[in-house]
RNA sequence: GGUUGCGUAGCUCAGUCGGUAGAGCAGCCGGCUUUUAACCGGCAGGUCCUGGGUUCGAGUCCCAGCGCAAUCACCA
């Protein structure tokens, strides 16, 4: 017998299988049966569908001279029965001999047992590759997080909901490339090695290029080259792809995630907002879908919450937020002094007013939202946004806007700012407070500011986490789960 | 990086006050032509995460390390 099999011509997934099941059919083989049983030298008629597929051993019971296989692939589970009297004898010690965790193929009839379960009734089968490791737990798939996410094949194979969670994430990624085109945004690719690790304030890994003996970063964003793309003539443009930070990594956090990040060149924080609310909406609308739920207001369950996706989605500002939480109006810089000192935030006596502001914020007020409903949070202090146009009838404050769902930050949008001279000087402000530690990755890019110099059309600008969109829509606890391999301590 | 919890058979877990290492499933042998976590009889299966320490005696108590998880810190 070969034990890794070889090309198999003409299977169709399980769930085909399945679907070709046909009631009156196997209704005409039950009589066929019943004249045979009465009648010996019948022989009966079988005109029940026949069908050939392949899949992994999940369940085996041997009856003696009846042997049921469940197989798996990735359409789901179907019965394979198998009786001595219609196999030949060797396939048939084969049926009898198969582990856990092999992978077979069998041809026959799709048909029905006593007992009411649509099955192929095999006439051969034969071993397409026999598994060597030991098998994994049998009903409740993996459940011990290390095995799970550092033998991810397995996994996926053994826990049923592992497979289903990362096809449907592939589905989330296809529909969010689709509906940004269907937009009118072109997808482009910029690098993921950069001279200068810019367009976020995260720690970036670095690496090396002989030949040319420079350091490069791992991008921390892609932000800067995407401008450039706006400077040069494309108008909307859109990146799905990875991102490095060199950062803690815990339940939301995965040094390497994937982010989408959209600019629209006329347009602004308020474009930006119905474009993410759209496409949020339409892609859990999208998973609603495959639960069954076609009502209007897409709900999916997260944890023991139920998210409502419905548009709109609930708009906060920053500064209302801010009162909300602590009660305390954010431009009076003596209260907030006080209160970051009550909240024992690090530092609350000597750290700058609006860098107190955004610690209260993110300690004391996002968790107040109601993470059942997506909230855009809207008009953040312009201090702590340097990337942004501040508003014009309110310097203080800038044309950004932050989403939560579920507890969490899916990403920031903001009215793009164009003017070099105050990019300029925000990037010099921003640079002023580093540590020494900082500044070997954190440099003013000079490139980027002259090609601002040369005119960047005004612009709305968008980042949405995929991962966390993924985890939401999926229901999974944990970035781990969402990413195939993520990234884990050397064992 | 801090704190807390966990680590025992291939898998999921129990292990009392410190006193012979346990169960179910998986595996192996035998039986069974309608099973749905099939069932019945039998067998085998261990670096109790690693290394020290306390003790007559450690899976159990102490210390250190490794890994995982939660949480905090970091993350414009």
């Amino acid at each position: 017998m070969e034990p890794f099999g070889g090309r198999v011509e003409g299977l169709v997934s399980l769930a085909d299988a399945r679907g070709a099941f046909q009631e009156e059919l196997q209704g005409r083989f039950d009589a066929e049966s019943a004249k045979a049983k009465a009648d010996p030298a019948y022989t009966p008629v079988d005109s029940r569908p026949t069908r050939r597929v392949a899949g992994r051993v999940v369940q085996h019971r041997d009856l003696g001279k009846l042997v049921f296989i469940w197989l798996r692939d990735h359409s789901g589970d179907l019965q394979v029965s198998l009786s001595k009297a219609s196999v030949p004898e060797r396939e048939f010690e084969l049926a009898k001999a198969v582990d856990y965790g092999d992978i077979v193929s069998v041809e026959g009839p799709v048909g029905r047992t006593n007992k009411g379960e649509v099955c192929v009734w095999a006439r051969s089968i034969s071993m397409q590759c026999k598994s060597l490791a030991p098998p994994p737990g049998k009903w409740h798939g993996l459940e011990d997080s290390e095995i799970r996410y550092r033998h991810r094949s397995t996994d996926m194979w053994a826990t049923p909901k592992t497979l289903a969670t990362f096809q449907a994430r592939s589905r989330i990624v296809s529909l969010v490339r689709r509906f940004m085109e269907a937009r009118g945004f072109l997808e482009v690719e910029t690098p993921m090695m950069q001279p200068l690790a810019g367009g976020a304030a995260a720690r970036p890994f670095v690496t090396t290029h002989n030949a040319l003996d420079m350091n490069l970063f791992l991008r921390v964003a892609p932000e800067l080259y995407l401008k450039r793309l706006l400077v040069g003539g494309m108008p909307k443009v859109f990146e799905v792809n990875r991102n490095f930070r060199n950062e803690g990594v815990d339940r939301s956090h995965n040094p390497e995630f994937t982010a989408l990040e959209a600019y629209e060149a006329f347009g602004d924080c308020w474009t930006m907002l119905e474009l993410t609310e759209s496409l949020v909406h339409e892609t859990a609308a999208a998973m609603a879908r495959e639960n069954g739920d076609a009502a209007p207001g897409p709900t999916l369950p997260f944890g023991a919450m139920q998210i409502n996706y419905a548009k709109p989605f609930v708009r906060v500002t920053f500064a209302e937020l801010f009162k909300r939480g602590v009660g305390v109006d954010m431009f009076d810089e003596a209260k907030v002094r006080a209160e970051a000192t009550k909240l024992n935030i690090h530092n609350a006596a000597t750290l700058d007013h609006w860098l107190l502001v955004e610690a209260i914020m993110s300690h004391a007020c996002e968790p107040h939202i109601d993470p059942t409903k997506p909230t855009f949070v809207t008009d953040w202090p312009s201090a702590i946004s340097p990337l942004t146009r501040p508003r014009r009838d309110d310097p203080r404050l800038c044309e950004r806007w932050d989403l939560f769902v579920g507890g969490m930050e899916l990403g920031p949008a903001y009215t793009e700012l164009n003017d070099p001279d105050i990019q300029r000087q925000k990037f010099t402000e921003q640079l002023k407070g580093i540590g020494a530690e900082e500044t070997t990755f954190r440099t003013l890019d000079e490139d980027f500011l002259s090609s601002l110099k040369v005119g960047m059309p005004p612009a709305g600008g968008m980042g949405l986490g995929i991962d966390r969109l993924v985890m939401l829509l999926t229901n999974s606890p944990s970035i781990r789960d969402v990413i195939l391999f993520p990234l884990l301590k050397k064992s």
